[in-house]
DNA sequence: CTGAAAGCGCTTACAG
DNA sequence: CTGAAAGCGCTTACAG
């Protein structure tokens, strides 16, 4: 109004609420939150002056600090938002959690665990934390987090005192798909894996390198592979994408001689992109070759469209890790909560060429 | 340790450090944020204390409250999270938006705009906030941000004074497609177009509806599509899907009497989609059916691989939103953006059949 | 029903 | 170089 300022306009506080109403800043708060018995013409002062001065509520800041919530959830994803959303099963997980904490009056705050820079977990004004255990740099987090005494919810963690664990049956789900491989007369099988290593490598699996993995998810899958392929090799990948799938199945079907007649993927993204190098190379699925997924994601790939997979709850998964947020936030006893997943069986499973 | 507590361990605070280092908390606060003169012993004694005590540095809500920066980004998308991340758009954009706040120190938080609910942006602590144009409750959001005295951002928004505007040519740039079409000698066309109401509708165009959009994205893209075809009719969708696009696209090609010889579709999922519905019916695209799409994203789908289309910046444009987040927060003249698509030929357009 | 007071945990001029 | 003081804006016992 008077002279045009650079400055942003000074913010009316409930302070001035109060001076403009005549009345002390403790009764215009009781007002405008109607907290506390305040008399009907008292009230009506406050409102009024509120809306003359154009109000906008208490500060989210001088409140979160007063009462110590901030309502702020973090969600602590890996390196870039890019990545970490080209799975679906991250999206579907986020939606969950949002389901169960925005119905509670908090919001996601997005974090990620970058490499080198300092993360914004240390100092983001969080009420408890989220980890996607299938990152590869969930410990980290941990440590961060539980410095900070801020609860935490896992999901697919490896299991932590003092973190909840929001549980999927990773290894024995493998299993599963790997005894079906089996029945079907394979012995030559490879896996491609999710990311693996802190510091992702796409090459071929190694004992020292399962032995040092540093993703719980994927490390459990190798292990329910190896339950029925005892010592099956095949190759890591940077992470789920179709195209990180496609190369890890160029590497692995290049040589006729060494040959995989099956690959067991860890996510349906991998699979699809194992189904693409076959067919780029010549090979039919499943006839000359079987993949399998993980995740049950419909996959707008008509080449890949009904992948033999593991179906998993993800939504649900994400939804339980928001509960859980909640029941740590409330200090009510927090309760472990695993996941089953279902198999399915599409078309890219068949038995071995003769 | 003596007894076990249920609730939360009381976090250390600056106040405790302080004592035990034997200083003041100004002076406590000055040696862990080495923002002052601190006497080299004091320092260590001080840092000491804080790691005798494991302090985790400073309350971020009090310290926020103190600066008067939470270091949080608002980030306001539509409906469902799983509904926002369905288009790569949306996730590019947000990762360009990431890249920008995230080397700053800011993270960013998820808000979604629910029709109903009160939306969380009212009481969010957040230093700014950027709102995705192309969805359609864009004025709602901006009337409690300003209310707020909080910076907006809008990427594609509805020009409104105080918010810094990140613009795409999209009036100009569908009148591209559509001159290519009509270049090609198409004249039957009709539109499948994004979200177009404040409660999404799916149904045909009409000039009231027009009238009435609230999403100005797909406003401008119905109004260049016009400039070129006037009167250009079509049908809405309820969003950016493969999904949506066939339903649209089956609606539109039913009929084989009124049947277009050409289809704009404001997104390339819709495009695929389309195509996709074409093919059902037996149509040959572009043999029978040319489509375009709008964005430029590589979608997974053979069928669709290679749309003709206006490719947009879609991480240009998040980082250029980040960069307005951070010039309005110096107070720095925000300077309006404006953003060109590139036209790509592709494989779906070619001359109407004979 | 209303107000004075304390305090959430920190940072930042300002003295000394 | 160090400390006492003020204050960010609110909420919540506690008196009255």
């Amino acid at each position: 109004m008077a002279g045009s300022e650079q400055t942003t306009p000074v913010r009316p506080t409930l302070a001035a609420v109060a001076r403009l109403a005549g009345v002390s800043p403790s009764t215009a708060s009781l007002a405008l939150n109607d907290s506390g018995p305040v008399a009907d013409a008292t009230r009506e002062r406050v409102l009024r002056a509120a809306a003359d001065l154009g109000y906008a509520g208490p500060d989210p800041r001088a409140r979160s600090l007063r009462r110590g919530r901030s309502g702020i959830v973090g969600v602590v994803l890996e390196d870039t938002l890019r990545d970490a959303f080209r799975d679906p099963m991250n999206v579907l997980m986020l939606d969950g959690i949002a389901d169960v904490t925005g119905a509670a009056g908090s919001s996601l705050l997005l974090l990620t665990e970058t490499l080198g820079r300092p993360s914004a977990l240390v100092d983001a004004p969080v009420d408890a934390v989220v980890l996607f255990g299938c990152s590869t740099r969930v410990d980290e987090s941990v440590a961060i987090v539980r410095r900070r005494g801020i609860p935490v919810v896992a999901i697919e963690g490896r299991p932590v005192p003092g973190v909840l664990d929001i549980a999927l049956d990773n290894r024995e789900a493998t299993a599963t798909l790997a005894r079906h491989l089996r029945d079907l007369g394979h012995s030559r099988v490879a896996l491609v894996t999710l990311e693996l290593d802190r510091e992702p490598v796409a090459g071929p699996l190694t004992e020292a390198r399962i032995e040092a993995a540093a993703s719980f998810t994927a490390l459990e899958r190798i292990r329910g592979a190896q339950d029925v392929f005892p010592g099956v090799g095949g190759r890591s990948t940077l992470g789920s994408s179709i195209e990180e799938g496609r190369l890890a199945g160029l590497e692995l079907l290049a040589d006729p001689e060494g040959r995989p007649t099956a690959v067991i993927a860890q996510s349906d993204l991998l699979a699809a992109g194992v189904v693409r190098a076959a067919t780029e190379l010549g090979l039919g699925v499943p006839g000359d070759l079987s993949v399998v997924g993980f995740d049950g994601v419909r996959i707008d790939d008509p080449v890949a469209d009904d992948l033999t997979t593991m179906v998993q709850p993800a939504i649900a998964k994400g939804q339980a890790a928001g509960r859980g947020v909640l029941a740590l936030l409330t200090g009510a006893a927090p309760e472990r909560v695993a996941f089953v997943s279902q198999f399915r069986r599409g078309s890219t499973t068949a038995p071995p060429p003769a």
